[in-house]
RNA sequence: GGCGCCGUGGUGGAAUAGGCAGACACAGCGGACUUAAAAUCCGCUCCGCCGCAAGGCGGGUGGGGGUUCGAAUCCCCCCGGCGCCA
């Protein structure tokens, strides 16, 4: 019996901890507060992947080391179970999709309850729970609720927005429209991915190349009127208060790429008109300045590059812009229109793609640019997107590079306002005049009229003053960040609590109305079919009944869209704090003592979306006063990817001969230089070996294989489960081994033999303090009760140290290094000092703690060790008083000499010259020099 | 195309205020125990060369160059992989 046994220690552990709730975190901190969170998992049908428990691994071992330091901590689990998959399969078969999530939040919980988390399961959390997403549409209210006030910088209460006298003149629906339009919550006109060939609206993930990607039917880009949460207001916040938080650099860089703040200038271009008319335009915005909305001749760009404006040889409007079809001239109108409809099939990421072909249609009409008075023709071109900036843009072919191509393409003409440099016009073989390609460096003006001779930053500052003056343009900071399109056309997703009042007729009159708290949750009526309805609307159209209500003698019809699944992930880590409160999201007291989270552990895919939508929220709860930090998670740590194991692929011709991976193309399997398609073969690892950097058959050494570990995916085969990792190992295994394989943020390919090898040291831990031959389980007789000697303390206090700090620095692989190579010496000796022992189950604790709970036990304890105080090093223990270090001579080791630790550089000089190895490499040579590093090295440079 | 990260034995990886390259583990080889196997334990294991041996010499962190007494680590160029953006 008392052979180490995962499968029977494992579930008696996990349920002693169960049972005596050993992880619950009482409401308030009772000692400093420290709160751990993992990104929260998508329950879906496939069960528990290897990559979830990697994070879970990495952030429980932080957590059982907190509480053994002596903190409060907070650590829970939940489920972020809204999402398309549970709704596809109601599609597909009629289970209604909570059936479906409930059964997978079930295999969830279970699997990861089986790897021994010290979660406070007590505050597990579901968003498909109403008692939670209660709270998300509340906030939802507070969204709808809020306008942003530039000046002050903060969101503030829709009832604080001044109204301008001239709108409150129009009447209370007027007031209530101009309120509208501020909310931070807002409905707009957005498009949808349209496919009518499955008659329903797909999300941007399931539309590839402008096809649905089940099926590949044609989609459409159609015009929806949808929620919008206005996260642009935010922009300059989320940007600057990334300073504020300790996070990977390169997640940081990405949040600030994603926002994409540039500095430019907004200038209006009048619709070409007579001298006189042009004048009088001139003069009435000299008068009254730059205009809120230009007048409806007017187009408005934006441009990073005002300083090019001398450049502009025409102008280019996005496709869906408003003025299009007013501008248009008959003779235009055909290709226009038809131009029109081919872009609204494409999204916006093929519209951009630089190396694509540029398309454009002359709409016939002309523009006058403002700083020369030059007439200029317009364009559509589908390279122009109406989401950024005004839609619409000035065309410098010399100085953008989309514009040059386009420029090309269509015979418009080039010209330069910016001198490139004379080495950049020689190596591309242009002229001033005559550029072969855009220059969209800075330089000098020329050809810009009093402008020419400055130097580009400086010219931008000018002419944006320039434009100022004469109302004609103004200083602009844009953003990349789009406003967030918040309506899902789908069933499973939270309702809106929000109602449209109808007329008598049961039209809409056009007045929002939102629902009050205590009208919340707006739970999801119970649907039976879930077919899409073929029609470009929510399936929650179809709940009659639900659909329409009368409240307070008035008719009203619900909003029928639902929430996207980001929405319930934007505010779980508050949830947590407080998870059964019905009267509040969260007790602002138990907040204000939590928050904010001090360490946030998932994967790298959430870098820019997740984090940045839950930081808006947060920073609209904490304007208007429920959250008290600006920031919601301080430390962010993102687990790499854990791919299958190594696999080594050869390619075989038809005719059964093999060919080079050289001159094979991985992703087809087709030759590079042929384009003939070979047999791909997995070979085994005996079958190859390596030649020089690559990998060859061994009966065929001319031949090159293929040797990588791909992505875990259930096509290839390559999927590997946990459970059947815990039945075999158990969960202490497969939670060492993944900290074992590398650094948490690496990505690295996963290898059952390494399982093993994590095993067989968990083993050996076990021998060491478990009597293997007894019948009962009693201590190992090396096991006793004495005093360790010198260098076993130094042994063991360097480990300490070792272990400490690396799960401070979160480095869990070289400290489970160290408890190997203690353990290693501790398997040795005859005698193992119980003390010793001891310490080392400790330090291992957090790590298996399956596995050091029952050794605990094994060795007299009868509490958990759990809230066990960390065990602490002794600096002085670990001290030698002699080191060893080497002798370079010239740079290269030459021998190692002993010397006393912290010896001065003279004792240390002396003692390496004395060395007759050294004197054998220095005869005859002069010392020129001698470099000696504190119980380093010493470095004799002779000549 | 731009930005970022990365490249170390047969494999995963150690080693960064620039200071002994290859800790720990896997795989492999040899040995002990065993009737045998598994498990376990002990030893060897970056490459090349010299030596019967003890030992010694040289090369080596994707490639090339640079800074330095000294570079896996810092700088420049190139090659390859991954991620994000376009």
């Amino acid at each position: 019996m008392p052979k180490y046994n995962p499968q029977a220690i494992e579930p008696k552990w996990q349920h002693y901890w169960l049972s005596n709730k050993t992880f619950r975190t009482p409401d308030f901190p009772d000692k400093p507060k420290f709160y751990i969170l993992d990104m929260f998992p998508y329950p879906s049908g496939a069960g528990l992947h290897v990559g979830h428990p990697e994070g879970y691994t990495a952030t429980d071992i932080v957590a059982r080391y907190k509480r053994m330091r002596g903190y409060s901590v907070l650590h829970p689990m939940g489920w972020d179970a809204f999402g398309l998959p549970a709704e596809q399969y109601a599609i597909e078969t009629g289970t209604h999709p909570r059936q479906t999530t409930q059964h997978n939040i079930a295999t969830f919980r279970r699997q990861i309850q089986m790897l021994g988390f010290s979660y406070d399961w007590d505050r597990e959390i579901d968003t498909t729970d109403p008692a939670y997403y209660k709270w998300t549409q509340w906030i939802f209210l507070l969204l709808f609720d809020t306008w942003y006030d530039e000046n002050q910088q903060r969101g503030r209460p829709i009832s604080e927005l001044p109204i301008p006298a001239e709108v409150r003149a129009q009447g209370e629906r007027a007031v209530r429209q101009y309120q509208d339009s501020k909310r931070l919550a807002y409905l707009a006109d957005a498009p949808v991915n349209w496919c009518p060939a499955l008659g329903t609206v797909l999300a941007n993930e399931e539309v590839v190349d402008g096809k649905s990607e089940r099926g590949g039917h044609p989609v459409v880009r159609l015009p929806l009127r949808q929620w919008m949460l206005r996260i642009t207001a935010y922009a300059e916040r989320l940007l600057r208060d990334l300073d504020l938080v300790d996070w990977p650099e390169p997640i940081k860089e990405m949040q600030r790429n994603w926002i994409g703040r540039s500095e430019g200038a907004e200038v209006d271009f009048p619709l070409d008109r007579s001298a006189d008319a042009y004048q009088r335009w001139l003069s009435e915005r000299g008068r009254h300045g730059w205009p809120e909305k230009p007048e409806p001749d007017v187009i408005r760009i934006y441009t990073t590059r005002p300083d090019t404006l001398f450049g502009a040889t025409y102008m280019v409007l996005a496709p869906e812009h408003p003025l299009v079809p007013q501008i248009t001239s008959p003779a235009q109108r055909e290709a226009v229109e038809a131009y029109r409809a081919d872009a609204a099939r494409k999204s916006d990421l093929e519209r951009t793609e630089l190396a694509r072909k540029k398309t454009g249609v002359f709409t016939g009409a002309y523009a006058i640019n403002p700083v020369n008075g030059e007439r200029i023709p317009i364009w559509i071109a589908d390279y122009v997107l109406i989401s950024y900036g005004t839609g619409a843009i000035m065309a410098v072919p010399a100085h953008d590079e989309r514009d040059f191509e386009f420029a090309r393409e269509f015979g418009l003409p080039v010209r330069t306002v910016v001198r490139p440099p004379e080495d950049w016009l020689k190596q591309t073989n242009s002229t001033l005049d005559l550029l072969t390609q855009a220059y969209i460096g800075d330089g000098v003006a020329v050809h810009s009229g009093t402008f020419d001779g400055l130097p580009t930053p400086e010219f931008k500052k000018r002419i944006t003053a320039w434009l100022s003056e004469r109302g004609l343009g103004r200083f602009k900071v844009n953003y990349k960040l789009r406003d967030w399109l918040f309506s899902r056309q789908r069933y499973w997703g939270e309702p809106f609590p929000i109602l449209f009042e109808l007329d008598e007729q049961g039209d809409p009159t056009g007045l929002i109305e939102p629902l009050s708290p205590h009208e919340l949750p707006v739970t999801l009526p119970d649907l039976d079919d879930f077919k899409p309805s073929g029609k470009p609307e929510p399936p929650l159209e179809k709940a009659k009944a639900w659909v329409y209500l009368t409240r307070q003698g008035k008719r009203y019809k619900r909003e029928t869209n639902t929430m996207p699944q980001w929405a319930g992930s934007c505010w779980y880590y508050l949830r947590y704090i407080d998870p059964r409160n019905d009267t509040m999201f969260c007790d602002p007291a138990k907040e204000k003592a939590w928050m904010p989270v001090d360490l946030y552990v998932g994967g790298a895919e959430h870098a820019v979306l997740h984090l940045l939508y839950s930081r808006f929220w947060h920073k609209v709860l904490y304007d208007r006063g429920y959250v008290s930090t600006p920031e919601p998670f301080q430390k962010l740590v993102n687990q790499g990817m854990i791919l299958g194991e190594m696999e080594y692929t050869a390619f075989r011709k038809a005719s059964g001969e093999w060919v080079s991976a050289e001159y094979v193309a991985e992703e087809t399997a087709e030759d590079k230089r042929t384009g003939e398609k070979y047999e791909r073969v997995r070979i085994g690892e005996e079958q190859v070996e390596k030649r020089g950097d690559y990998f060859v058959l061994r009966e065929a050494p001319d031949v090159r294989v293929d040797a990588r570990a791909y992505k875990m995916s259930k096509s290839r085969g390559n999927v590997i489960n946990p459970d059947e990792v815990v039945a075999q190992y158990g969960a202490d295994s497969l939670r060492l081994y993944e900290m074992f394989m590398g650094p948490l943020e690496a990505t690295k390919p996963w290898s059952m033999r390494g399982v093993e090898g994590v095993y067989r040291f968990l083993h050996r831990v076990w021998r060491l303090v478990v009597d293997e031959e007894a019948e009962v389980l009693r201590l190992s007789p090396a096991v006793q009760e004495v005093e360790a000697d010198r260098e076993t303390l130094r042994r063991l206090h360097t480990t300490i140290r070792k272990v400490t700090e690396d799960i401070e620095a979160m480095r869990f692989n070289t400290a489970i290094a160290a408890m190997m190579e203690l353990s290693n010496y501790l398997s040795r000796l005859t005698v193992r000092p119980k003390s010793v022992l001891e310490t080392l189950v400790l330090l291992l604790s957090p790590f298996a703690p399956h596995l050091a709970e029952e050794l605990w036990q094994a060795l007299g304890h009868t509490e958990t060790l759990a809230y066990h105080p960390w065990p602490e090093y002794d600096v002085n223990l670990i001290r030698t008083e002699e080191i060893e270090i080497p002798v370079q001579v010239n740079g290269k080791v030459r021998t190692r000499i002993i010397v006393p630790v912290d010896a001065d550089e003279e004792t240390v000089t002396r003692t390496a010259l004395s060395d007759p190895k050294v004197q054998d490499w220095i005869a005859g040579k002069s010392l020129r020099k001698t470099i000696v590093v504190p119980n380093k090295l010493v470095n004799l440079v002779v000549a």
